[in-house]
DNA sequence: AACTATTTATAAGA
DNA sequence: TTCTTATAAATAGTT
């Protein structure tokens, strides 16, 4: 609907693409609202420019609204890699929050992420996020997230053999005892050892349980 | 555009509402993959009828597309737990292989998730899935994931306090043995105990590692 | 950023 | 539903 019917294929011509772009996307997030209106429903519309911005519109759902700036979160990881400039960046609530929560190198379980998003929609988000920016953010929360994990379980792994090491121990004290004493206490195969108690350290740190009964939402490991 | 102005507000009219989301259901898909060819960039449009069907385009970026289903099973989990009604399903090959995957019981990370969806990507994705297939299938692949996680957890914990007690025990008896020796041999505080070894069963089995490092995506419990 | 000639989308009617 | 048609809305090219 113009001066003359467009072809549908790419705009080679650079400034007339952008112009394109501005009308077109403006129509049809207008579109999209007026759908949700119209009809009662959900409606979530993801446009990503060639500059790495984020334009969207996501009916009146938190939910969605919220899946919206996830999927474009992950997005930019595959999309982006290589041609990331640097760019100002009109930081929101949510970028601040999550910037807090690496910064404090803490695990950002992702239903953490979905409180702090839903925290910030009481206001707007703003419809432009600089790519540059998110992408450091969900770098930085997807290692300190893999990196609680690892941890975790290496923690585990550590005291399970640190209390190999004692029994291992334990027993071979417990046969220097009896051999003191003599064979006559010993019935059948029964092995027994000494032990120094001093040696054993307080193990209860290790009894520490890992937070795991938590909302949680995750991504593949970045490598 | 139509013969008069239409009011920006909920259709009442049920009949009347249901065409006009047919109508614009379209309109909408069409210009969303017109933005997407003219100034060749990503767009995804997510559209959720009354009846929990999903309408979508999601350009040519197969990340964008899996998104797109991802964001659904999530988004019916929040929104239709209520009034979910029994619907012939046209199932697709993502749905076939989920349903082998939930069937074994097997933990199913969402980096398989996106393989399954990526494998099936050859052919396009049917646009309207049956949400009761799709939402039985979250919550068993929800479930098989959480129970995987508990149960290593649970693993490592029942080991380190198994050899909690094997230690107390081993130190009690050395206890006992050095009684019968005499004080002579003690020094210091040291406390010692006799153990026997056969009541000691083979701990090998907790050493088994949980496999941590694979490519994953999850998202938070049910409930 | 505005304008305007056209095309396109679509509300209501058949 | 589907088609038709009058009309509103979107927008391509121009200024």
């Amino acid at each position: 609907m113009g001066r003359r019917k467009l072809e549908m294929k790419r705009i080679e011509d650079n400034s007339a693409r952008q112009v394109t772009f501005s009308k077109r996307r403006k129509g049809l997030l207008k579109k999209a609202k007026e759908l949700s209106v119209l009809c009662d429903l959900d409606v979530a519309l993801l446009i990503i420019s060639r500059h790495g911005k984020l334009h969207h519109f996501s009916s009146n759902n938190r939910f969605l609204r919220f899946l919206t700036l996830f999927a474009f979160l992950t997005e930019i990881l595959e999309r982006y890699h290589s041609h990331i400039e640097a760019e100002s960046s009109p930081s929101t609530a949510v970028c601040e929050s999550l910037v807090e929560c690496s910064k404090h190198s803490r695990s950002v379980s992702c239903g953490e992420l979905l409180q702090i998003v839903e925290r910030d929609l009481e206001e707007p988000l703003v419809d432009q996020l600089s790519v540059t920016d998110l992408l450091h953010l969900e770098n930085e929360l997807q290692a300190a997230l893999t990196q609680t994990r690892t941890t975790k379980t290496h923690l585990l792994l550590d005291s399970i053999s640190s209390l190999h090491e004692k029994e291992k121990m334990l027993v071979e004290e417990k046969g220097v005892l009896e051999e003191k004493i003599g064979g006559s206490m010993t019935s059948g195969r029964t092995k027994k050892v000494i032990l120094d108690l001093n040696i054993i350290p307080d193990a209860q740190m290790l009894k520490e349980r890992a937070p795991e009964q938590r909302k949680w939402r995750e991504r593949r490991e970045p490598t």
